[in-house]
DNA sequence: GCGGCAA
């Protein structure tokens, strides 16, 4: 909306199809959530409005569950043990921080990606029990939940999803290999002895890895003829052992892992590494 | 009717 360009993507003229569009008040800022499709395809553009400025960040659609995910974890987690998050999608980055003031307690969301500056939001907290962060959550979980109605067969919402997890660094992400209806893929995790012939794989080009100890994780991105999967590895001396994951389970899979995560704090601080994405947040 | 951040 208003006037011309930016449109997140470039390349078009600014003509992008709303699909949904909601505002949500907080103290004296207004938020627009916008849900737009352009042909590059669907993004949610999150505006805050006060009286003097504007700043927009814009995510990739298949960040709304992960902004849903992060948006609960500062509402349900204890004031004092609250940590910064960042959160990479396709080739932009962003990072939550939680912040206070006289004004009260906020949070921001900034969105960092090569080519563009640095744009950033700020959702206060509000006056009693995060109402202005649980507002912002039920928001998103509104748009969440809408915008499945919206999936087109054309578009592999999830194959550029990544999660800020591996230590090593971000190269370019995948160039979303057009692939037309990626047919659903079961939600089961399957173990395999052996992975995959080469050939039967399309391997589109993400390998990473992580070193713990004296283990090495491997993470390809491949498709067969049952739609596209993570496949992670590891390797031990010659034994290499693999789970196929569905990216249609990558999601649960990451809440899974970060459930473990929180409930292993205690245990996982001083080790060196184990915070590698989860900076203290600044304050006490 | 606030006003925070700008890696």
């Amino acid at each position: 909306m208003e006037g011309n360009s930016s449109g997140g993507g470039g390349g078009g003229g600014g003509n992008d199809v709303e699909l949904l569009c909601k505002t949500l008040q907080v103290e004296h800022k207004l938020f627009y959530f916008d849900l737009k499709e352009n042909p590059r395809g669907r993004y949610l553009k999150i505006s805050e409005k006060t009286s003097a400025t504007r700043s927009t960040i814009i995510v990739p659609f298949n960040g709304i569950s992960w902004f849903l995910d992060l948006f609960n974890y500062y509402v349900n987690s204890d004031d004092q043990d609250v940590f910064s998050k960042e959160l990479q999608l396709d080739t932009k980055v962003f990072y939550f921080d939680v912040g206070e003031n006289r004004r009260g307690r906020f949070l921001k969301v900034s969105e960092a990606s090569v080519s563009r500056n640095r744009s950033t939001i700020i959702v206060p907290a509000g006056s009693a029990r995060d109402e202005g962060w649980a507002a912002f959550r039920n928001i998103l979980a509104e748009i969440n939940e809408a915008s499945r109605l919206f999936i087109s067969p054309n578009q592999t919402s999830e194959t550029s999803e990544r999660l800020g997890l591996s230590d090593d660094v971000g190269a370019g992400f995948i160039s979303s290999h057009s692939s037309q209806s990626a047919p659903t893929a079961d939600l089961s995790v399957e173990r395999t002895i052996d992975l995959p012939a080469a050939d039967e794989v399309g391997n589109l080009g993400v390998s990473k890895v992580i070193r713990v100890d004296q283990k090495r994780f491997f993470f390809d991105l491949g498709n067969n003829n049952r739609g596209h999967f993570l496949r992670i590895s590891e390797v031990a001396g010659s034994d290499r052992s693999s789970i196929i994951l569905p990216l249609s389970g990558l999601k649960q899979f990451y809440e899974m892992v970060g459930h473990f995560v929180e409930i292993s704090k205690d245990r996982l601080k001083g080790i060196t590494g184990a915070n590698v994405r989860t900076i203290d947040s600044p304050q006490r």
